[in-house]
DNA sequence: GCCGGTCGTCGAAGCGCTTCGACAGTTTCA
DNA sequence: TGAAACTGTCGAAGCGCTTCGACGACCGGC
């Protein structure tokens, strides 16, 4: 209320104090008198009070503001990710803290200007890739970062992920459980292993040591996104290996594919082939039949990387690596 | 470069200048010699200065930030919003302007908020339904905001989309003209209609006017997203309306569930049954077989948002609502 | 050769906030 | 019963920037 933007000098006025007394109900960074209190947090109530960030953070070099790094490339499963954004949003209001939207094609400059313009305090980054050209430009960063995937060489970053490798090897003994002797990983398509991202190669590595473990016969194959290319996919996987019987998809875009290509090709699912899907669990509860799956836990990996990048701002030390423990959802798939 | 944050007084002495012909070189607010700006911009880069976006936004009272707004609720096209919000970015950019993220379960708070605490100049709103809470709010902000969709009441606001009428129309039209007599159209959930969602609901009065003017059969019904439903959905209509040859999607997740369907009651397509799709064009790319489709232009409309925006900054006056034509691209399934 | 106009630059006054040091007034406890 | 230690509050000094008014220097016109 009240004519134009209201300031802390108004503040004091009206509730009779200084202004480090108003400025110090609102930080709780002094003791003051449950009284004086009450008068100043009145009168910011009825003055409607807002205090100006750019005020605020000039004086204390803090803006309670962190970036976000978003990738935005071709390849990502983008549904993920808009959950892994709002994840960190709302985990980040938690801690009082606002974020500033950065896409990759503004590449290291991007991060660079924010964090020289004193614009954001801290540093979430997405889908971060194996040999990363933004990491060697964290590592001589004085904000603290998080990174929500690993690269090659982590020493000295704080990265959070879901344990891929466990995912791999959870789909894997879920499906050794069942019965199944012969099995096949559906992956990312071709492009993306090539690009070394991190979370692709991870789940086959998890799935191939997995399969040696239980004395399984498993093939991992790429998998491209159009129809087409998954049917094909599919069909040379029946008949190249004519023992399989059970699926690890983890590709988000390719998940409805391949079940409609089992269908056309006459399996029924699961009693032909059973199927386990990483992806996000509304898309496995939507797919026909719904999947048992392995989600990836977008909420809890953008509220744990806001969670330490926080405590790094408060100067702690954290863990140089988090990985969060695979959850399987059984489904009508298997 | 140098240690800990370079000011523009240090630039200015190293430059041999006052503070604020920096500025002025900076800002191009005053005419200032070739000469003098050359020694300022040597400096500024030889010191590696970044100005302090704090000070200045408190100084020239302009945070050079805007706003965005995300909804982030059920029944939402969540790729798409992704590609909106990174075009918004990458827009905001062209105009020197960041973009702070807010998600709606802050609610109006969060909008005020960020107002008030002068974080950001301006707004842009997405996925803004027919009675929204934060119109009302927008109207009495002094900052300018631009919506993306359109609410019930949308006089004194500016709004931008995808004209879904004239989307469903063309949709239509094409059928038409392929010589198909009797269509339906597949919409978004049920739920998303009973909420009022504009584009839902205007692409369903386009697809019914078209109908009547092409002098054609035709029904608009929801469609839910889970392989079961829309396979239901889809035999009944097959049942219900045998003359039925032609289809209109706009419901992005069930597209593929659809197409599924279709092959699994034995419908081929486009033989016996054609498809148009209102979707974002990767999604019918990568569909089996590749969609005739409208494409929804989330770059178009996330630039244009911006673009208007930082017109009403200017103080310069923008039209209330910007529509933007719909384009079908002919694709294997009509 | 003098006057009114640019042109290019400077100095200083804020912008609204945090925080430090100071200082009455009260307790606490040797 | 004083010195020491708190408590609660104030005033003022910045934080780094933009912007306004001022002011020499230089220009052209009469």
């Amino acid at each position: 209320m009240s004519g134009r933007t209201v300031t802390i000098a108004q503040v004091a006025k009206h509730a009779g104090v200084a202004v480090s007394t108003v400025s110090y109900v609102l930080s709780g960074k002094r003791t003051i008198s449950a009284d004086t209190r009450r008068r100043v947090l009145d009168s910011i109530s009825e003055l409607g009070y807002h205090p100006n960030a750019g005020a605020r953070a000039l004086a204390s070099k803090r803006s309670n503001v962190i970036a976000l790094v978003l990738p935005l490339r071709a390849g990502m499963h983008v549904p993920v990710l808009m959950r892994f954004a709002s994840a960190v949003v709302t985990a980040a209001r938690r801690f009082d803290h606002d974020v500033l939207l950065l896409t990759a094609d503004e590449g290291t400059a991007g991060i660079r200007r924010v964090a020289a313009s004193a614009m954001v305090d801290a540093l979430v980054l997405m889908d971060v890739e194996l040999d990363d050209r933004r990491v060697p430009l964290l590592r001589e960063l004085p904000e603290p970062s998080v990174l929500i995937g690993f690269p090659a060489e982590p020493a000295g970053l704080t990265c959070v992920d879901l344990d891929f490798a466990a995912a791999g090897a959870r789909c894997v003994e879920h499906l050794a459980e069942r019965g199944h002797e012969e099995i096949a990983l559906l992956g990312a398509p071709s492009v993306v292993y090539e690009r070394g991202t991190g979370f692709a190669r991870r789940t086959r590595e998890g799935f191939v040591e997995a399969v040696e473990a239980h004395a399984l016969k498993g093939v991992a194959l790429p998998c491209e996104e159009t129809f087409d290319e998954v049917h094909e996919t599919v069909r040379d996987l029946l008949l190249d290996h004519p023992g399989v019987s059970g699926l690890v998809v983890h590709n988000e875009a390719a998940v409805s594919h391949v079940l409609a290509a089992l269908r056309q090709l006459g399996r029924r699912v699961p009693d032909d082939v059973a199927v386990v899907a990483i992806c996000p669990d509304d898309v496995a509860e939507r797919a026909g039949p719904p999947l048992t799956s392995v989600l990836i836990p977008a909420e809890e990996v953008g509220r744990e990387a806001v969670r330490l990048v926080m405590e790094k701002l408060e100067g702690r030390v954290v863990p140089d690596s988090t990985l969060l423990a695979p959850i399987l959802a059984v489904r009508a798939s298997t």
